[in-house]
RNA sequence: CGCGGGGUGGAGCAGCCCGGUAGCUCGUCAGGCUCAUAACCUGAAGGUCAUAGGUUCAAAUCCUAUCCCCGCAC
């Protein structure tokens, strides 16, 4: 099969790797054009056009797939199907209906849920003790194409964004996989979304970072835990010379009760509007993460910064 | 040239401002105590203080350059 991979993060290189590994032809690589990453705004290629490149692929990195000159590439490309994995841009239907298949996406969510730009966050963060990813077919709308095939995961009480994303992606990638030759044959079925169960996965914003200990504990727990790794929620100890922040990666809801933001012992144990969570892994500026023994080591939190 | 923090025995940190004996918590090893222990007590091993220069009688500490790690911003 002649295919365009589409995609940007490291979520969609897993994707590309195993189409490539699986035996595909991808014809053209699609990535959004490097940007400015990182310490110092160094302008660095993104995941997937690093891979890329490293692989011989061909890449393209168009700042927007609207331009007609662009979409006459594309259409030259002859391709069988174009799969879509995080790119980043909403893509015009001119460029959906070129390949003689159409166009596939690979969504992490249980679609209608969590359509949108951070599905892996959000699932998390709601609570949410089941989650997935999907290929669909796409249309103009937003995440709304009929599904073609499913995976449903299980977030456990310890997973992260991290450990979920990487799951999701791994399977999502097998699943794309299985699943376009069954297009390619015509013996996929695409299943009309439920108009019930819709809900959107709005991007992270800093301002939703910071933890509010005034929250019931299983709701921090899965802010902490939905936000990590990146870019993590945070809170501020009082340290010796003024606030410190730091990170909150991975956490668990315990036993205790005390005023929000109170701290109950030595070990991290921090009390929620209802409850108490206790931080498992903890970064300090400038450090790395830590597990809870190797940060109580170095750094006694006794209080929180006001 | 975006802003900032950090690199000190195996791990995590303090010491740096105000140069002068290498400190703390833990781990490891040996011994002791104990019915016993991840508990407690005693002792020991283990460090080119990121790297390269410079200043100085003397540098972990001050100056310069380089490498690596991290937070913010993006």
């Amino acid at each position: 099969m002649r295919l365009a991979f589409l995609g940007t993060p490291e979520f969609s290189v897993v994707g590309l790797a195993a189409l490539a590994e699986a035996g595909f032809e991808i014809a053209c690589v699609y990535s959004q054009p490097p940007a400015p990453r990182g310490r110092g705004k160094k302008l660095a290629p993104s995941p997937v056009q690093a891979f890329a490149e490293a692989h011989g692929l061909a890449v393209r990195t168009p700042a927007s797939m609207r331009d007609p000159a662009e979409i006459a590439a594309f259409r030259a490309l002859e391709l069988d199907a174009a799969v879509v994995i995080a790119f980043g841009q909403i893509l015009p239907k001119e460029v959906l209906e070129a390949p003689r298949l159409g166009a596939f996406n690979l969504h992490a969510s249980l679609l209608p849920r969590w359509r949108g730009a951070a599905p892996i966050q959000r699932a998390i963060m709601a609570g949410d003790s089941v989650t997935g990813v999907a290929v669909m077919r796409m249309t103009e709308g937003l995440d709304e194409g009929p599904t073609l095939a499913v995976e449903r995961l299980r977030i456990g009480a310890l997973d992260t964004a991290g450990t979920l994303h990487d799951r999701l992606a791994a399977a999502g990638a097998a699943l794309m996989a299985r699943t376009l030759p069954l297009i390619e044959a015509g013996t996929a079925v695409e299943t009309p979304q439920p108009a019930e169960g819709v809900t959107y996965a709005k991007k992270i914003r800093p301002k939703e970072t910071k933890i509010d200990w005034r929250r019931p504990a299983a709701q921090v727990d899965c802010r902490i835990r939905g936000l990590s790794p990146s870019p993590g929620a945070w809170f501020e100890a009082k340290g010796e010379r003024g606030p410190v922040r730091i990170k909150a990666l991975l956490s668990r809801v315990e036993e205790g009760e005390g005023a929000p933001g109170e701290v109950l012992d030595d070990r991290l144990l921090i009390a929620c509007g209802e409850g108490a969570v206790r931080i498992l892994t903890a970064q300090r500026e400038g450090r790395g993460a830590q597990g809870l023994d190797d940060f109580v080591r170095g750094f006694r939190v006794e209080a929180l910064a006001a």
